[in-house]
DNA sequence: CCGAATCCTCGGTGATACTG
DNA sequence: CAGTATCACCGAGGATTCGG
């Protein structure tokens, strides 16, 4: 019935290794706005307003709190600069580049197969 | 002021690509089992019992929603067998088994940058 | 064993107005 | 311009029970 391949003892310490890194990094990718930000950021450095237009539907809270969150995990840079009006720029550090080849796949994935 | 690679005219057409496969692509994958699901069915087969098991933590409502939605997906076969009790088992198709490369990129990123 | 059916909670998300 | 501060919602996800 089923060409099982391992038996399930063999099974069972799968669910050790899923959350070792794969589990925490979907855990940082969840936001409804982390892949659009880190693939906008891909392009170059943004202010925080061309952000904000360049993601269209996002509104400034969203974007405030997934900025911070990405920041905090060492994904983004920010770099504020003393002018008035004030001046921010984004820009993606070497851990955020490094997400490319992830984002390459998952679109080579979906050419393939989303119709 | 920092090197910005682009203008904002050009950065505009982000937001266009955006929502072309990526994005489908992480809505799929944006329940809080999928991967965990996928990743457990890499290794093989599994009865419906044996996935509710591997995945420590899940209640049987959110399994049986998630493999729902993954094989309305194709992204997993569903073969049930009239015996008594039930059998039904579990597998990734084709169009699962070639998230292998995401996975494994998401892993290798993991590795790196996560500690 | 494999689900379907309920009920419930909670936080992710949105809309809006305001400030330095 | 670059955020902060509130209020409100709703649906993903969890706990539990029942049925074939």
């Amino acid at each position: 019935m089923g060409n099982q391949a391992v038996t399930f003892e063999e099974k069972k310490h799968v669910k050790l290794e899923l959350h070792c890194h794969v589990g925490r990094a979907m855990h940082i990718f969840k936001g409804r706005w982390t892949f659009p930000i880190i693939k906008t950021l891909m392009d170059g450095t943004f202010r925080f307003k061309e952000l904000e237009r360049a993601l269209h539907g996002i509104n400034t809270r969203m974007l405030v709190k997934e900025l911070k969150e990405l920041e905090a995990e060492g994904i983004i840079n920010r770099q504020a600069y003393a002018t008035v009006p004030p001046t921010v720029e984004y820009s993606l550090t070497d851990k955020g580049k490094a997400m490319e080849p992830i984002i390459a796949e998952i679109e080579k994935w979906g050419v393939k197969y989303l119709q």
